[in-house]
DNA sequence: GATATGCAAATGCGC
DNA sequence: CGCGCATTTGCATAT
């Protein structure tokens, strides 16, 4: 009775723990090594181990059984446990490509200086468990700020502690509008996925699609960017001061970071070719004006000072941009030479935290106002309907895409029935009502009501007034 | 002070 | 017009 599951972790526990992690390589795809060990782990009689000590251990036990379906895997088991090894001593460990990790050979922080830190099971379970060790993150959630876990190759590790404790999952933290700092080292999946840099294989395989005279050599364009870098440097813009001139010449300007991405190439393909001709034209002029006696400063001012004239800063007949792209060809002189009445881009709104979290409340309300609704909200919160109706797409965007990955149960009650009271009320109701709730939560960091989470917190403070 | 980066506004396009 | 979806772009802030 007694050799039951439980003892059976502590065995393998025990086993792992002694043993050099680079025995069990912890591949995701192949669970071999000790899987046998819990081959016998028949869940029920964990429930009656009373084993002194082992408090931990079983709850992890439940843990695990509650999470892989009753059947214990060593294999899980040895992943947390090296992971746990390397937040412990991060040096050794290396992704290879797939995103796998791969076998690292152990040394011990200075933390655990010895190897005995992680005989006892007890011992090693009671360290995951340890807030200060910053394993499960603050409130079990795998939000690791100490210093510890600086790498974000051990990032999986709390995640998956995280789901083991069947905490209502937040994964991404994408939604707190809350100051950098807390911010967890990995970014969801669909995050990542979304942002696309240039040269990964999507563009690649992209540019190598083009056909003929499309076709852009991606080797220049990564040499064009470095050039442009240099040069500019050299000639001591920086590239707060290339988006600006670049803002005089086409009547649209980019920022500091658009420019930054350009340099660095982390801009998606198109992107860059977009805006390769216009960089490439803006420093031709440059080259020829600073040859021709110019200075920085000169053209630097020239460019900040120039605003709603016209612009005869340059006239060059840069068509032989070797790329016939219709991007590139379009953008560049056409647009000035008439009139400019280019479309310029909206200047980003920033939100308040009164406003941000007024909308929370009101999406929490109802994610999709109809036209009228969103018209109130907009004058209860003067704002542009335009810039509603837009925070509310990307809301719901932003809902989607951090639902979707969570497959299986996902607990939005998306319409609110945090506020069922709510829908008896008029809509200028409502809005009055949530801008109550709003500026009562102002002071709580929470703010996050994407998930639709059922802790929702503020609510208790303010709902009744 | 300049540059890099996370998050999310704003845009564009097809429906 | 408005939506969903993908993408571009920039504010705020970290480095």
């Amino acid at each position: 009775m007694q050799v039951d599951a439980t003892d059976a972790i502590l065995a393998s526990l025990r086993q792992i723990a002694n043993n050099d992690l680079s025995e069990h390589c912890i591949r995701e795809d192949e669970g071999n090594t000790s899987a046998e060990v819990f081959s016998n782990g028949n869940g029920e009689d964990m429930e009656q181990a009373g084993l002194a000590g082992t408090d931990l251990l079983r709850r992890v036990a439940d843990m695990l059984q509650g999470n892989h379906n009753g059947s214990l895997n060593s294999h899980f088991l040895q992943q947390q446990f090296a992971a746990f090894k390397e937040t412990v001593d991060p040096t050794p460990v290396s992704t290879n490509g797939n995103g796998l990790l791969t076998p690292i050979t152990t040394q011990l922080s200075p933390l655990f200086t010895s190897t005995d830190a992680f005989n006892s099971p007890e011992k090693l379970l009671q360290a995951i468990m340890t807030p200060s060790l910053g394993f499960l993150g603050a409130n079990g959630l795998g939000a690791s700020n100490s210093g510890l876990l600086s790498s974000p190759l051990i990032a999986p590790s709390p995640t998956l502690l995280q789901s083991l404790m069947n905490t209502p999952t937040q994964p991404t933290a994408s939604l707190t509008p809350k100051k950098a700092e807390n911010r967890p080292p990995v970014v969801s999946q669909t995050l990542k996925a979304s942002k696309r840099r240039l040269f990964d294989d999507t563009s690649r395989i992209e540019a190598a699609s083009m056909s003929g005279d499309d076709r852009i050599d991606m080797n220049e364009l990564e040499a064009f960017a470095q050039t442009f870098k240099k040069q500019r440097i050299k000639f001591g813009f920086t590239q707060g001061d290339v988006g600006v001139a670049l803002g005089k010449r086409y009547g649209t300007d980019f920022s500091q970071t658009t420019i930054s991405r350009f340099e660095a190439l982390n801009l998606s393909f198109k992107n860059m070719c977009k805006l390769r001709p216009l960089l490439k034209e803006w420093l031709a002029d440059v080259e020829m004006a600073i040859e021709g006696g110019a200075t920085v400063t000169d053209l630097i001012d020239k460019k900040t000072i120039h605003n709603g004239n016209h612009h005869t800063i340059h006239h060059v007949d840069i068509h032989e941009t070797s790329i016939s792209n219709s991007i590139s060809s379009v953008t560049a002189s056409s647009l000035l030479s008439r009139e400019q009445h280019v479309k310029r881009r909206r200047k980003r709104t920033n939100l308040d935290m009164n406003q941000r979290n007024a909308l929370d409340t009101f999406f929490a309300l109802n994610p999709r106002p109809d036209h009228d609704k969103m018209t109130d909200i907009a004058n209860s919160l003067e704002l542009d309907r335009d810039v509603v109706r837009v925070w509310f797409c990307n809301r719901r965007q932003k809902m989607r895409r951090v639902d979707e990955p969570i497959e299986g149960e996902m607990v939005t009650p998306s319409v609110s029935p945090v506020f069922p009271h709510f829908s008896s009320m008029s809509a200028l109701e409502q809005i009055q009502e949530a801008a109550r709730l709003a500026s009562c939560q102002a002071s709580n960091d929470d703010s996050d009501g994407t998930s639709g989470s059922p802790d929702a917190p503020s609510n208790d403070g303010c709902s009744d007034l």
